[in-house]
DNA sequence: TTCGTCATATTTGTCAGACAAATATGAATA
DNA sequence: TATTCATATTTGTCTGACAAATATGACGAA
């Protein structure tokens, strides 16, 4: 008895809906502030029950794509790019491969960044990191608190002017923390192998690159500094 | 006659439902695999209906974090952590600020991931890379085909060996195509800039870095390849 | 006329009930 | 024991109803 079902990822009514929904805002051209029919016309439309519209409306309400209002009926609205993420990167449901793979995205995004600060970066930037550094307590064998070490990669990201790379960081922070806690035996600095030219690069030693404008050894001081997770994802993946 | 909502921002039902679902999935610690209550018992556990704890169902449903089978109830799953980008990432609904720091955000991480590829490159790697280019025609100028071109870049991110970067480039792709198209004349050979060392880096040059396995070598020529990039960013943003 | 006030109609948000489809479960049977 | 089958249960979908908010138009006053 052959069981070869057609719906073998059980396409349900919402899902075509979604998809038609999309598919109609991009053929009509829409953009955002355009307004869209009501939803007893789109039911009809799409020969389906309102339920089932508006679950699919919901979805797209989440995404921040559309917006309602009693009585004004929908438009369309400009979605904030990574917010759907925030609700999906959460550790405790990923697995260690994703959370492996999120930390390399966000150390090559880190590395690659270096262009766009030192292209937007004003003497105030340095003041206000100047500032992060000084405020950050140092522990033992140079182990940041967790907030000086987000306050001062935060400031890195916003100096880019870009909101979604800004965006970002805070996305994958929980990332981060997680896996620092997760595999902290690792990250103790004792244990830590030490790789590239072998020194261990603080966020002073950033600083000074940012304060001689030396854009190339800024870059490879920041290669050196992650180089202890390039080392941990290595073996994390080796591992498995 | 002061009209000072609290509901500004108009939090539904089914959005406070949707975050007492994830909040409820943290806090039982609940994994990929892990079967959830009932509808009608979450229904009731919540006090609300039965439509409105559906909606909010149906937008973890479109995330990949539950899926349900009839008679068989719901589980939480492993979402695809870019999954839900592909929707909104769509470029004729961003508006150019969005879509200029996507693409920024692109730029930054290819050139970051530099130490990713030589981390992982091997032989075979360069051989395929090889093949591609060998294929690729190239135009006037030194323009090369899209297909050419994606595939190139598409090769690289795949060397990284990681997942979410890879499926990172699949997602931006169209805002790559869009902006290209949309500002044509810029990306005009003649007319682009160049900026770095000045010199012009093609595909070609990228894949004897990779022969030689001179990372920084490689490293330089990316930001190169990318300089014109740069350049349109700054000139959009202040055109602005 | 022009402006403000108010009743009405309309649209989204929520609830309740019903049925269909799929399938886990347990009873009946070989 | 293994197979078959009826039943119950759970999700998917439809329909109708009402509440809340507000756009609209009618009405009256200046």
């Amino acid at each position: 008895m052959y069981n070869l079902k057609i719906t073998d990822h059980q396409t349900t009514l919402v899902d075509q809906v979604e998809d038609k929904l999309l598919d109609y805002f991009k053929i009509m051209n829409l953009k955002p502030g355009d307004s869209i029919p009501k939803e007893q016309e789109l039911a009809e439309a799409l020969g389906v029950g309102r339920s089932v519209l508006r679950e699919a409306l919901s979805r797209l309400r989440m995404l921040g794509l559309i917006e309602s209002r009693t009585r004004r009926g929908m438009i369309l609205t400009e979605p904030s790019i990574l917010g759907s993420l925030k609700r999906v990167v959460e550790p405790r449901i990923l697995g260690d491969e994703a959370l492996f793979d999120l930390l390399g995205f966000r150390v090559a995004l880190e590395i690659g960044i270096c262009d766009l600060i030192f292209n937007n970066l004003t003497d105030e930037n340095i003041k206000e990191i100047e500032d992060i550094v000084d405020r950050g307590v140092v522990f033992n064998y140079g182990e940041y608190t967790p907030v000086s070490e987000f306050e001062f990669h935060t400031k890195l990201y916003e100096i880019t002017g870009n909101k979604t790379i800004t965006e970002f960081q805070e996305v994958i922070r929980p990332v981060s923390v997680f896996l620092k806690e997760k595999f902290k035996d690792y990250f103790l600095p004792t244990n830590m192998e030490l790789e590239g030219s072998g020194k261990r690069v603080t966020h002073k030693d950033l600083l000074n690159y940012l304060k001689k404008r030396d854009k190339e050894g800024f870059r490879q001081a920041m290669i050196d500094h992650f180089a202890p997770y390039y080392s941990f994802l290595s073996k994390g993946i080796t591992k498995k």
